[in-house]
DNA sequence: TTGAAAGCGCTAACAA
DNA sequence: TTGTTAGCGCTTTCAA
């Protein structure tokens, strides 16, 4: 292995030199540069990180927290290739740590990297508060610290689906949605409940489990068809096609993620996409911005509606049904 | 931060006392022992990995690497996470590389961590050649070097999903799959020929991409409809099942992966469910212990059968159809 | 069983 | 602009 040591020797300079034209180009004399550059390039020198670590400090890493449950998530995997990707593009590794509990102990990583990027942040999260000061951290979600955020505008999301069934002419819409204690679930149905009630109509709530068969289930909770169902995932989404499908009824189904569930559905799913990888992305600058100059961003992106087949215009003739 | 100076001026012995005390408990005396454990607790001392990587050489850090558009996939996802868990039981912490290119050059990773794990391994693998020597590598495929490797049985898989629909009552069956260049490909279709000809049968094929509209695609291209067909991947049956819905045709599709894309379509898909998470946990396993001991085992997993509501036994009042 | 000295490879701080 | 000195925190010599 090559140090830095053999370039300085080669290059005929003190080793310091050497590190300085590798590291700070401009501190160094044009005809040094290219000589302690020739010698690193003939020697094929790798930098240690491992040295270059314990002399700045900062390992060049940086971990991205995921729920344990959550790992298996397209969704989830979308959001860790952008920060990945930010991660490469800024010269930091990312180390991936799946955590068991939700708000599982995180203190075994601080010193062993330079900052954390947390996500499936929940209405109360203790780690926040447990960490700040300790290590950077960057969450994906909202806080009112002052820590790089980047957050999805879930109300906005609710909001434009609701909006487009109402722009088709439906005026009886449910949401299908979970009583976990997730903030993004309060927010679309806060957007969707904004939406209605400027429409002049009344928000109605049909609940379940945030997952295929929790979708399905809602519909039984209902005591009579609604003429259109806005779910708060694609997974809810699904269940309520089945519950559909297996009674040969048809009503506009609205989903919320937007992934490729919705594409390999009959008939396919138009759905709220969430811009999971340019959160991602977004994120990891942040926190690398937060690293340089200890200024923190908060953003906030906005999804998009995908309109695929689930969703037409209400047919006139049955206009006066409701 | 706590250094082991503090911990073994608290106990009162040297750091390099304490710093025995912590690794290498029997090569101290017990109230020592005892003593520094004490201090260290006291303190919330935690070892500084970098300094200890620095010294030791190793940095207990594993690399999986992952093509970068196979990143998204969740049975990729699936196992990185059985990877991780294994990592997380034997210490080590997992950096995730996605390549760019399938054979791009991992040199820079050479000497920033201790083994690297490849995936996606192709019929001709350079990078394993270039690898070797340089840095302990493990590998999710096969290789006649003397490398740890975990393996998919696929002809194995193939074999038994043919044999499940030989065992109702089929036996014009067709595999659908793609000319892709993958060795798991081959390998599922060699299984499937196998069964076939076994049963005196004749092997017979349909092409398309390995994705939904390739398994569409392929159906497109047989003259008439067989009795049953196997699919090379999930994707794929959904394709053929689109396929046979627009038509209103009803045959069993057989998929593979056995992933959740199976559990959401209607009917839910039969299909052979890969090992991933366990693949992932033991292919980490057998680079530990190569890390360890320098021995390299080569272990072969089999998938497993589920049956779902796709397939179904042969109606006998059609067993003279064909 | 314990400790002293040394050094892993690199780069701040200071000095020239 | 360059070099000297020193030390990040830990653990492997070697000696007591």
């Amino acid at each position: 292995m090559t140090t830095i040591h053999d370039v300085a020797k080669l290059a005929g300079v003190s080793p310091i030199t050497a590190s300085r034209a590798l590291n700070k180009p401009d501190m160094v004399r044009p005809s040094t540069l290219q000589r302690v550059k020739e010698a690193a390039d003939r020697l094929g020198y790798q930098p240690n990180f491992v040295a270059r670590s314990l002399r700045t400090g900062q390992t060049r890493i940086v971990t991205l927290v995921v729920n344990q449950k959550t790992t298996y998530d397209p969704l989830m995997f979308e959001f860790a290739t952008g920060v990945s990707e930010s991660c490469r593009a800024h010269g930091y590794s990312l180390l991936i740590y799946p955590a068991k509990e939700p708000n599982s102990a995180l203190d075994e990583l601080i010193g062993k990297v330079d900052g954390l990027i947390l996500t499936d942040i929940a209405d109360q999260d203790s780690r926040v508060e447990d960490l700040l000061g300790k290590i950077p951290i960057a969450i994906f979600g909202e806080s009112r610290h002052r820590i790089p955020q980047v957050d999805i505008d879930d109300a906005w999301g609710a909001m434009t689906a609701t909006e487009h069934l109402l722009g088709l002419g439906y005026r009886d819409i449910v949401m299908v949605t979970s009583d976990v204690k997730l903030l993004f679930l309060k927010h679309r149905m806060q957007g969707y409940s904004n939406s209605m009630i400027s429409a002049g109509l009344t928000p109605k709530f049909a609940f379940g489990s945030l997952d295929i068969l929790g979708g399905e289930a809602a519909m039984g909770t209902l005591d009579q068809l609604p003429e259109a169902v806005l779910c708060v995932s694609d997974s809810m989404a699904i269940g309520v096609m089945r519950y559909l499908n297996l009674r040969n009824l048809q009503i506009p189904v609205v989903g919320y993620d937007g992934g490729y569930l919705g594409e390999i559905t009959t008939p396919t799913l138009t759905s709220v996409k969430q811009p999971f990888y340019t959160a991602g992305e977004q994120l990891a600058q942040g926190m690398f911005q937060h690293l340089r100059s200890r200024r923190s961003t908060k953003q906030v992106i906005r999804p998009t509606l995908v309109i695929r087949e689930s969703t037409w215009p209400k047919a006139p003739d049955t206009a006066g049904e409701s």
